[in-house]
DNA sequence: AGCACGCCGACT
DNA sequence: GTCGGCGTGCTC
């Protein structure tokens, strides 16, 4: 104990350093709570009043009330500390502040977005006390009255469940749990308190339920170089679909849990699947941890604390997990590290898949990325030696890789943009009774609606974009902003009654397919027909039945699901992300059709894949179908370099958005001449310029880009901006965000 | 971000 | 006469 803290003068008196959730990037200090007396640790949350309302807060450090910057006569006292031991960790703490550094997020804001729900809010770290009844030593079901039918089932219920059952269980089983009372008045029936329990909790030596698989020297290299090492060692899988990569990380972990620690398996959204959870399930006997949407925030809390005091030995989760504690962590994996889900699109806007491995490099353990189609960001960091590249290119039993055939369509009729020996080979591989599969980004039934008279396409009035027509129910509705409308009668430029659709979504190509293959089941897979419950289950049971149909649908398609009987997958329109203004467009345009092309073929019958495109000359295009995934992505990165382009140049994007036009715009451009004269040499500001598209949800909006060679003075650039920018007078009417390491398009 | 205060338009 | 629009100011 400090000696002076007994004597404080008031010098001496110290204040608390306090991360408040809100948008202001700095702490707040405040006086210890009034009736508290001893030490309160960083870490540690603390009520404070905050304004006019109460909100949680997250300790920091401790100060002479003297360093304070704020007057003494307005420190507040805070009102509670809620927690004797931090909530988060010191390494968890520490990661997240450096997250927010990072990312120049306002740590409060950060900390709150770590915390599982239910801590925010300010409920204890503590398990839910569940109550169960149980019979007890006394009761005796012939000392009931002989009338007391109800009780007498109650009495029997709880004899028969002697671990203990809960209300909910005793009334689903027909019985009154306001009985429980009377017959606790009998002293028949008690009250016990248990914290939830674990499926294999009490496991011991043993870690597996079933054996593992036999690897092919590719996969046991990466199993063997993983447990060379017990410390930091970051790993990149590049693993050709098929070829085993979910054996390997099954082993790895295995590796793991045998010396009694934990693994963190980070996947994509779409990846977080019951069918994946079940094979981690059903190899371990250690309990596994799914953190998907469907848990209640008390499921999540649990499930938090179960992973923090170590019994739960597996957890695998979104993007957000990746701040799950653990007591004993023992490996990270982020499966399909190139998937755009691990990057947060809004507010604290952090990389999961990069702070995973940070947090593998402060916690001294391996992390293991596998992909089929790496990040160019990863695969750099492969060829540089940052990380070790391993790779899979042989595909488990049999399987042969599918054919790819660019299919020129330059000259070609299309019928909705299915072209005829398109169709033709459709026929064919319906007709030798395999399966189809037809891939379109772009839902609804056309992506615009055209005067035929005037070319006028019908445009949201809040968005610089086309309403997209439907016809299941027939609307239209803008994808950006969401806005739906009738189908208006009549031009409203010219009044003419000729409305067209142009172009073609996956609504007008099932129709057109329904046309050609009259007597084949055509199965539409997209947002809209997959939006009541089952609806995505049950068309998936018919698909898996393997009589022959087609499958049409957007990259809901291409992630997750494999359909063995499926032997053509055509690519309706493969130019599509091949000119965007986007330069990441040509990578995840190759990720995309890869993926795609990955649904396909099994061991019995080797897949074909077909891309239907205009650029048939296309090099890059060329390289990815004759050579594969790897030549191209090193032909990209080499263009890249050309570029000085990320990941060979840091990014930084500020967004500005304004209800007027060239508000946003005007903002960015005084900030940019601000900041010119104070920014470091190696950083420099791109545009102002508007959005791709300018108008969106009825805001205008426009960004400044932020380039650096080198991640220092990136940052000393955005610090520097970002202080500018909160004290500008114009930020009031303009709402601006920092994206650090952007992924999508600017 | 919230939340309150403050000063001008269309309604029971 | 009020209800309520969102501009402005503040948060230890």
């Amino acid at each position: 104990m400090n000696a002076d803290t007994a004597t404080s003068g008031v010098s001496e008196r110290r204040v608390l350093r306090i991360a408040v959730p809100s948008p202001l990037r700095r702490l707040f200090d405040y006086r210890p709570p009034t009736d508290h007396s001893g030490p309160i640790n960083p870490g540690c949350r603390v009520r404070v009043s905050f304004g006019r309302r109460e909100v949680i807060g997250v300790l920091v450090e401790q100060i002479p009330e003297a360093l304070s910057d704020c007057p003494a006569d307005k420190l507040k006292p805070a009102l509670e500390v809620l927690d004797t031991v931090p909530v988060l960790d010191p390494a968890l703490f520490s990661l997240v502040s450096w997250a927010a550094g990072y990312y120049q997020h306002p740590l409060g804001d950060a900390l709150h977005q770590a915390l599982p729900v239910l801590l925010r809010q300010g409920q204890a770290d503590r398990f839910q006390h569940q109550t169960l009844w149980r019979a007890s030593s006394r009761a005796d079901l012939s000392a009931l009255p002989a009338n007391a039918h109800r009780q007498q089932a109650v009495l029997a219920l709880l004899i028969e469940h002697p671990q203990g059952i809960s209300t909910d269980a005793l009334r689903a089983e027909g019985g009154d749990p306001k009985l429980l009372r009377t017959l606790e008045a009998k002293g028949m029936a008690e009250a016990i308190e248990q914290i939830p329990r674990l499926p294999h909790a009490d496991s011991q030596d043993q870690v597996l339920l079933e054996a593992p698989l036999t690897l092919n020297d590719e996969q046991a290299a990466v199993v063997d170089r993983l447990s060379d090492t017990t410390g930091f060692t970051s790993v990149l899988m590049e693993g050709v679909t098929g070829s085993g990569k979910t054996e390997v990380y099954l082993q790895a972990i295995q590796q793991v849990l045998e010396r009694g620690q934990q693994a963190l398996v980070l996947v994509p959204e779409i990846g977080l699947t019951p069918q994946t959870v079940a094979r981690f399930k059903a190899r371990f006997k250690v309990p596994v941890l799914a953190l998907h949407s469907g848990l209640t925030d008390r499921q999540r809390l649990d499930a938090w604390l179960w992973a923090r005091e170590g019994s739960a030995r597996i957890l695998i989760g979104t993007r957000s997990a990746v701040f799950t504690p653990l007591k004993h962590p023992g490996i990270i994996i982020v499966d399909e590290e190139h998937d755009g889900s691990f990057k947060q699109q809004d507010g604290f806007r952090y990389h999961a898949r990069d702070l995973a491995v940070y947090r593998a490099h402060q916690l001294d353990i391996p992390i293991l990325l596998g992909s089929a189609t790496p990040s160019l960001e990863s695969l750099n960091n492969a060829l540089s030696g940052r990380f070790e590249h391993l790779r899979l290119t042989r595909r488990a039993g049999k399987a042969q890789p599918p054919r790819f055939e660019l299919l020129d369509i330059r000259q070609q009729a299309l019928d909705a943009g299915l072209s005829t020996p398109l169709l033709a080979r459709i026929r064919q591989h319906l007709q030798q009774g395999t399966q189809v599969l037809l891939f379109l980004n772009r839902r609804g039934f056309s992506p615009a609606l055209v005067c035929h008279d005037c070319g006028t396409p019908v445009d949201c009035t809040r968005c610089d974009a086309r309403m997209t027509l439907h016809r299941q129910p027939p609307h239209l509705h803008c994808h950006h902003c969401d806005r739906q409308t009738p189908i208006p009668m009549r031009c409203a430029h010219c009044g003419s009654d000729q409305l067209r659709p142009a172009g073609s979504g996956t609504e007008r190509i099932e129709d057109r397919l329904q046309v050609h293959f009259t007597d084949t089941p055509i199965h539409r897979v997209d947002r809209d027909s997959t939006q009541r419950k089952q609806a995505l289950e049950n068309i998936m049971a018919k698909v898996h039945r393997g009589d022959p149909c087609i499958l049409v649908g957007t990259q809901m398609l291409a992630k997750g699901h494999h359909f063995p009987k499926v032997t053509l997958v055509a690519i309706l329109d493969a130019d599509a992300g091949l000119f965007s203004a986007d330069f990441r467009g040509m990578e995840k345009t190759a990720q995309l059709i890869l993926q795609v092309a990955g649904r396909a073929g099994r061991a019995d019958h080797p897949g074909e894949v077909l891309l239907q495109t205009m650029q048939a000359d296309h090099p890059m295009l060329n390289t990815l179908v004759n050579a594969g995934y790897e030549p191209f992505a090193r032909e990209e990165l080499r263009l890249r370099k050309g570029g000085h382009l990320p990941p060979f140049s840091n990014h930084a994007l500020i967004r500005a958005e304004a209800n007027r036009q060239g508000l946003a715009e005007n903002f960015l451009l005084s900030v940019r001449e601000w900041g010119q004269q104070y920014l470091p040499e190696q950083a420099q500001c791109v545009g102002p310029f508007p959005a791709l598209m300018e108008k969106r949800a009825g805001l205008f909006r426009a960004q400044l880009l932020i380039q650096a060679g080198a991640r220092k003075p990136l940052h000393q650039a955005l610090a520097l901006l970002v202080n500018l920018m909160q004290e500008h007078p114009e930020a009031r009417r303009v709402r601006w965000t920092l994206d650090v390491d952007p992924i999508d398009s600017y």
